[in-house]
DNA sequence: GTATTCCATCAATAAATCTTGATGGATTGA
DNA sequence: TCAATCCATCAAGATTTATTGATGGAATAC
């Protein structure tokens, strides 16, 4: 199961930070009712420009969010597929001395 | 639900954060088959004892683990109640746009 | 008592992270 | 073509985090 079998505790530590911060918690629960383009983050956010790119980048490398260019714009979603494997890996943890779940963490 | 409506950003991050470092996963995944005091660990995971107490007390402010002296030793343990908090956060985001589901997050 | 073990904490340094403002590429619209 | 918009990226500085070795308190063993 999860952590216990870690081959990719970087990757894991890795999307956990992508989630540790605040201005990044309010990325997703923008991103949770669908796509979203960066000055429209800029505006519910009310951050600046540079400073979304940058959060976006880390959500992005974290494979927890996804990017979609389109014209001018770029568009980004979350990835859910990641979410899943995150609660996966926690649920793991939970559910201490149970059998192997699976290959993800 | 959980980061769309959260009260607590500071602290789900927090908390995250507390997940988001390859050592305090290693910690974890001992804990995980029950509770070990720090010589265990720096031990099992040939750590030095400051550098484990100092994660130690990250994952234990995050509310991540748990300590309980005896004599000389100090154990440490999951709380998996926090674990599950965890879970239902990263849950609500997979369920985007379905109803309120608690107010954890 | 003295010595030993377990552990937290401190100071110092190194490294990673975040913020801000500036720059420029790519696309769109006039 | 020229101007404007959207966005990534860079550099600089500030803040936060992590590592190491040293110190000392508390409990145990002798």
């Amino acid at each position: 199961m999860a952590i216990t079998t870690i081959k990719y505790k970087i990757q894991i530590a890795q999307r956990f930070h992508a989630l540790a911060d605040q201005t990044r918690l309010e990325i997703i629960e923008k991103l949770k009712d669908g796509e979203r383009c960066v000055c429209e983050l800029t505006d519910a956010l009310q951050a600046g420009q540079s400073r979304l790119s940058f959060h976006l980048k880390v959500l992005k490398e974290a494979g927890v969010i996804r990017d979609r260019p389109d014209g001018r714009w770029i568009y980004y979603s979350l990835d859910h597929d990641m979410i899943d494997e995150l609660v996966d890996c926690l649920e793991a943890v939970r559910s201490a001395g149970k059998p192997i779940r699976g290959p993800r963490c």
